[in-house]
DNA sequence: GGCCTGCGCGCG
DNA sequence: AAAGCGCGCGCAGGCC
């Protein structure tokens, strides 16, 4: 292999970098003809543990030739996009000579150089032709996952992905062959084989604007395909829907229904992301359930990893990507979209086999995946499909109000702004120079300028080391308030939350609520690295749609009862809420096991007030409940590891109190002496996370934290109050799930008419029909209090746990009820 | 006009 | 010197 060494140019001052650099101008070395590698600065050249991670994937380093899109090392410059195009010369040279059949540019600077694109994380991962005909492919910078390792495992999928490239061919696993089933006697087949499957791995291709969303009215299934085991065999197959040119177009829904027995009957059922699948397949009469989702257990075991199929096939099987081109699957050529759909099912079964066999070395996992994450799957697709009830005549009259109050506040906003020939021509907004009171342009200028508020805080400094914007965020207007009174303060203040409302809330609710008045939600159980469900809007959704969409967040709905009381139950049902009370601060008392919070939770204290009691230097009958309040700040923040600072900022911010930084110090340290248990835990998750990189739960969820190997001490020390946070959070979340489970069953056994619809992290939320209710909260109280903890997972919770009980018409306006009217219900 | 990021803020 | 954790979403600015 013939290599090539360029001569340097020690006197290149062509752009500033060479002012204060270590090195200048230093050229490449390296193999010619095969790959070029492609850094930021002249230190990629001999770069050790890029070396070794290059070595890993199967690339050999000496058939290589490196270099860098800058040609100083200079680490002190702010490095602009002139000071990449003046060096792209030299840059260019070397391909010219070495000829490089692909090129790997590593992070946004080699990006940059290569192809004027700029944003790695959106162009990392895909090929780009380069002008000399080389194949460029990018990926983020080895320095960057130096500096936070917990970008190593997408940066290495990436790494496996370019070599995928560089061969051109799959690995392991061999093409399968497709039965396309587009006649009768195809059916017939079909049936036969799907009758005699034990396991079938299944995956839809749908159409619907807006995207994802299977009630629309032109909302269709382009195909269905399947890989099944039927004695001992695979057979994989596709069958052609709603898609111009398939057969079955006009009769696509017929064919399902006289499928749906078949395709429903077969014991094992995998998909990949499958409640997403369920929910179309449901929608159209075919009642298939999960028994095994291939993203929920890889998630499980490994909760950074990049989740998609595509990625899973390429790190587990050494499969290529395969893909179509076109979004529109109705204009795809039908064999194109059938083939793609094949696949999918095809390597989502050899995921399946993978995880399960990874799944079986780490049994907790599997017990996590099987007794957790696939029933609450179960109850979830019914429960999204089902959505929650709004009072749709209440919804429009907050609306308005909402909308007179903000247009109130900014008619009497304009009063102090001045005549549009006052302003000045540099206020830089692009959507014109109109007024605008929400935190834009305008507002800054017109705060801070025109009426001399003095500048309290700035945002993040920008790229070229200019200070950032002057905030405007709730706590510097608040301070404002209170050493600059003036009425457009005030004004200001109560505008953004009718900003909020409006935008955020009400709008959304108005586009989103169904026919019949119901709204509906997606929720993601590998949405979070610690096992919370989160909720929101689907994938689908968030990439294409422009038209109304189905999907709120229902964990972020305000309390105040002006938006939250918009929810509640059907005519004929009963809204119940059951929220687990101080969970979290219950499952530190029994991790941690401090003997202080155990005691109070023992003898059925209530330890915010507790701790309000000494903080605030009251009896704990004269707590009120706003000291209750602060007294969370003090308990969650030093819990999780706060420090002094933060917490005298989020004390002033969250709960209205202020506390001088001395007063802080002091209170952190009676707390710790207080809770005399919870720093030598904190000590102990250091501990474990610096020798295992990982944490538990008592569960047995994972944490992963690479980062704590991170060479910046922040980082790691982030890493380590995750280490304090996650079990804790983990083992809370993981208790709402298997309540959840476990109260929809004994609904069933009971045949109480009433459905689990909603949760927000410690509460679950219920639509209960009114006669049942009598009969439904104990169920809910007694399964909430009693988990079988001990029986599905080994752990016995030591401590006592309450669940409070709240019902009502609306949420948000449900009264609690005592223990006894629990047990005795009288509407 | 599409797409991305930073910020601020809704929730637990 | 700086140091709660976990989310999703809307807006504005700015790039292409």
């Amino acid at each position: 292999m013939k290599t090539i060494r360029f001569s340097s140019k020690p006197d290149c001052t062509a752009c500033k970098l060479h002012r204060g650099a270590e090195v200048v101008g230093e050229m490449g070395v390296g193999a010619v003809g095969n790959i070029m590698v492609v850094g930021r600065m002249p230190e990629i050249h001999g770069n050790d543990s890029l070396f070794k991670d290059l070595e890993t994937v199967g690339i050999e380093t000496e058939e290589c030739y490196f270099t860098s899109a800058l040609k100083c090392q200079n680490y002190e410059a702010n490095i602009g996009k002139t000071d990449i195009k003046m060096c792209r010369g030299y840059l260019e040279a070397e391909i010219r000579k070495v000829k490089p059949t692909w090129i790997l540019a590593l992070g946004n600077e080699a990006l940059g150089a290569l192809t004027s694109h700029s944003g790695i994380m959106k162009y990392r991962g895909r090929v780009i032709e380069h002008h000399s005909g080389a194949k460029i492919f990018p990926t983020i910078s080895p320095n960057a996952v130096l500096r936070n390792p917990g970008q190593r495992p997408s940066y290495m999928a990436d790494l496996k992905l370019f070599v995928a490239e560089i061969l051109g061919k799959d690995a392991a696993i061999p093409y399968p062959k497709i039965k396309k089933v587009a006649t009768q006697r195809g059916l017939q087949w079909l049936v036969q084989q799907l009758d005699r499957a034990e396991l079938l791995s299944y995956d839809v291709e749908t159409y619907s604007t807006p995207a994802g969303n299977e009630w629309s009215p032109n909302a269709r299934i382009i195909s269905l395909s399947g890989t099944m085991l039927v004695d001992g065999k695979l057979v994989v197959w596709a069958l052609p829907l709603s898609h111009p040119q398939s057969p079955f177009r006009k009769s696509w829904r017929r064919v399902l229904r006289f499928l749906a027995p078949h395709l429903s009957g077969v014991p094992k059922q995998v998909a990949q992301n499958g409640k997403y699948d369920c929910k179309w397949l449901r929608h159209f009469g075919v009642p298939m359930r999960v028994t095994f989702d291939t993203m929920l257990a890889v998630h499980l075991l490994d909760e950074n990893l990049p989740k998609s199929l595509k990625t899973q096939a390429l790190m587990r099987l050494g499969v290529k990507p395969w893909a179509i081109s076109t979004k529109d699957l109705r204009s795809t050529e039908l064999n194109d979209v059938l083939i793609y759909n094949a696949l999918d099912t095809y390597y989502t079964y050899f995921v399946y086999l993978d995880a399960k066999k990874e799944l079986k070395e780490h049994p907790r996992l599997a017990r996590l995946l099987a007794f957790l994450m696939m029933p609450a799957n179960e109850i979830l697709i019914d429960v999204e499909r089902r959505g929650v009830w709004q009072d749709r005549e209440k919804l429009q009259t907050n609306s308005k109000i909402a909308l007179d109050m903000r247009a109130e506040i900014d008619q009497k906003l304009m009063d102090w702004v001045p005549d549009p020939s006052e302003w000045p021509d540099h206020i830089p907004t692009k959507r014109g120079r109109g007024v605008n009171f929400n935190p834009s342009n305008f507002l800054r200028w017109w705060l801070f300028e025109h009426l001399e508020f003095p500048v309290i805080r700035r945002g993040k400094e920008k790229d070229d080391g200019s200070p950032g914007w002057p905030s405007v965020a709730e706590d510097v207007m608040l301070e404002l308030r209170m050493n600059h009174p003036h009425p457009v303060v005030d004004l200001l203040l109560e505008r953004s939350k009718w900003q909020k409302y409006c935008s955020a809330f009400l709008s959304s609710y108005e586009e989103l609520l169904d026919e019949n008045d119901r709204i509906h939600t997606t929720f993601k159980l590998y949405g979070t690295v610690t096992g919370r469900l989160s909720s929101g809007k689907n994938e689908a959704d968030k990439i294409t749609a422009r038209a109304p969409i189905r999907g709120v967040n229902l964990q972020q709905v305000p309390r105040d009862p002006f938006v939250r009381g918009l929810f509640g139950a059907a005519p004929g049902f009963t809204f119940v809420e059951a929220d687990f009370s101080q969970v979290e601060l219950r499952v530190v008392a029994f991790i941690s096991r401090d003997r202080t919070m155990r005691l109070l939770y023992e003898t059925g204290q209530d330890i915010h007030a507790a701790t309000a009691s000494w903080v605030l230097g009251v009896p704990q009958s004269e707590v009120t409940k706003s000291d209750r309040k602060k007294a969370k700040a003090v308990n969650f923040g030093f819990v999780y590891g706060m420090y002094p600072r933060k917490f005298v900022y989020t004390a002033f911010t969250k709960y209205d109190v202020v506390f001088s930084l001395t007063e802080a110090e002091g209170i952190r340290a009676a707390f710790f002496e207080q809770f005399a248990g919870l720093l030598p835990w904190h000590n102990r998750q250091r501990r474990l996370v610096n020798e295992y990189r990982r944490v538990q739960s008592p569960l047995g969820r994972v944490r992963h934290l690479p980062d704590i190997d991170s060479q910046n001490r922040l980082i790691r020390m982030e890493a380590e109050r995750q280490a304090i946070n996650s079990p804790v959070q983990s083992m809370a979340s993981d208790m709402t799930m298997l309540s959840m489970i476990e109260i929809h069953r004994k609904f069933e056994e009971m045949k109480i008419e009433g459905h689990f619809i909603s949760t927000v992290h410690d509460s679950l939320l219920f639509e209960i029909k009114n006669e049942h209710v009598a009969k439904a909260l104990p169920v809910i109280k007694d399964t909430m209090e009693h988990l079988p903890l001990k029986k599905k997972f080994g752990v016995e919770i030591d401590l006592p746990i309450v669940a409070d009980l709240l019902v009502g018409k609306y949420w948000g306006e449900a009264r609690e009820l005592s223990g006894e009217e629990v047990y005795d219900y009288t509407p």
